[in-house]
DNA sequence: GGTTATGGCTAGCATTGCTACTCATAGGCG
DNA sequence: CGCCTATGAGTAGCAATGCTAGCCATAACC
């Protein structure tokens, strides 16, 4: 996959995965992998950046809670903005991909490109 | 539709329809915004650049032609990689839409959002 | 003559995801 | 015990790319 093509689209896919349960980085990459069929293998300094951005945003709160004795982890829920969010840029997905879609995959009938 | 939702696709969406026969700019622009139901409004600043990049890349050849009198216009033709690369470019966007919707528009047992 | 459509172009910006690290705890294994 | 891997989080700086906001010219229409 390209890199740039997640542009635009990161959001809307952290957003689903934290809606799917409260969840933090590390497992929400994995959950990424998963569900994607191994197309999204995100670094970490992509996830981690981005959540951070959906906090300021106010789409998630971020909460950190202990695992263990001493170990860490900051995890996830949409705020009420982050759900609504969520409907929309699944909307929003929709009708962009359907677009693209109907200009990339688009039978021509003049299409014995010469 | 966001601005950043296009970014690693614009290429795609370009080589598609310059292959839609011998295509300019503004031709290119009024295309893409019909065929994808007014989605695409792509603006001027959008346009030239990206061709302009695909020609330095060898996937468009472009040629001046004559248009009434004194105008002119940029006309682009695919090249042989050009054409390799609209393949490859709609088999990456199929396995990449189907991934992002697999995340996005999954339908979750436990969905009932509390 | 003035407005709109056709046609092309550019400098500089803003956003965003990635690269390439750092740091720490925990568990497994020779 | 010492090393490696997994788990878990983070950052600075970069590169790419589409957009904003302009510019210019010809042509057509009223």
């Amino acid at each position: 996959m390209k890199a740039e093509a997640l542009k635009g689209h990161l959001d809307a896919l952290l957003l689903a995965t934290v809606d799917g349960g409260a969840e933090y980085g590390y497992a929400i990459r994995e959950v990424l992998r998963t569900e994607s069929g191994g197309e999204f293998d995100l670094p970490t300094g992509t996830i981690y950046p981005a959540l951070y951005r959906l906090e300021r945003g106010g789409l998630i709160v971020g909460q950190w809670t202990k695992v263990g004795v001493r170990r860490r982890r900051r995890c996830y829920r949409l705020t009420p903005a982050g759900r609504r969010a969520l409907v929309a840029q699944r909307a929003s997905w929709s009708k962009f991909s359907t677009a693209v879609s109907s200009v990339l995959l688009q039978e021509r009938t003049w299409s014995t490109t010469t």
